[in-house]
DNA sequence: AAGGATGTCAACCGCCCGACT
DNA sequence: AAGTCGGGCGGTTGACATCCT
């Protein structure tokens, strides 16, 4: 059998100095990415294999990009957050230079407050129970404030068809002046298992418009080269 | 100027899953 | 089939920086 990761007696923690963070970068030039259980001894590095793996890829890796983020990554965060909840490696996976741990950092520290103080529940990018109480019926979405300008907050232009063929989206305003968009388990519309979805994200700069397809394996193609964008 | 409050972010922890034995 | 491990992930922590009173 194999033995454990690491003897943890044996480790450094907390900060890395810069002649770790050398012998690290040094190793991983010579012998690339891999097996990071035996990483450690073999660059003459008294830390954990995974603590070495997380500093590489959140802060040695050539190609990070680091510094602030730009208004079309704030933008194209929030809207996969509001695909993919916290999926932070797939978020960050469509963010060239940008880690997991970054974007998460940056979700907490900036986006979540950014919408909460919107009148958005950042957990589910609804508006909260207040700003519900203000909003009339069939009053128009929020309108979501980012250093790039103003773009309504629906978090994806979703057509949902179900594998029968009913529309599961297509729910009825209950007569309370609520909406469908609240949290309500009599409505079977949303986050069905077996959910086929075809996604559309518009970007308001730049970037064209990215057509996705979300299969019930929760694997999301892109249509323009059928990859695999998410998995 | 001091020190408490708040924000930021690197790093750790613990769990999960697939690969391997 | 069951146990173990490595890698990967999301949540959390804690040190440091900055802001506020």
């Amino acid at each position: 059998m194999r033995k454990p990761c690491c003897e943890k007696q044996d480790t450094n923690k907390g900060a890395w100095s810069k002649q770790e963070d050398d012998k690290l970068i040094d190793y991983i030039r010579k012998h690339g990415e891999g097996c990071w259980r035996t990483l450690p001894q073999a660059a003459g590095l008294l830390r954990c294999g995974k603590s070495c793996r997380l500093r590489w890829i959140n802060y040695l890796r050539p190609d990070l990009k680091r510094g602030n983020f730009a208004e079309d990554e704030e933008d194209l965060i929030i809207k996969l957050h509001a695909l993919l909840g916290n999926k932070w490696s797939l978020i960050a996976g469509r963010l060239p230079g940008r880690t997991d741990n970054e974007v998460k950092n940056y979700w907490n520290s900036h986006l979540r407050r950014k919408l909460m103080n919107m009148g958005i529940d950042p957990n589910n990018h609804r508006p909260t129970n207040t700003a519900l109480l203000l909003r009339p019926h069939n009053h128009p979405p929020q309108m979501l404030k980012t250093r790039a300008g103003t773009f309504n907050h629906e978090p994806v232009e979703i057509e949902s068809k179900s594998p029968r063929g009913d529309d599961q989206n297509n729910c009825e305003q209950v007569s309370d002046g609520r909406s469908c968009l609240e949290d309500d388990s009599s409505c079977g519309g949303h986050l069905l298992p077996d959910l086929n979805l075809d996604l559309t994200v518009h970007l308001s700069c730049k970037e064209p418009t990215h057509h996705f397809h979300l299969t019930n394996k929760s694997e999301i193609f892109d249509s323009s080269t059928t990859l695999p964008l998410f998995r």
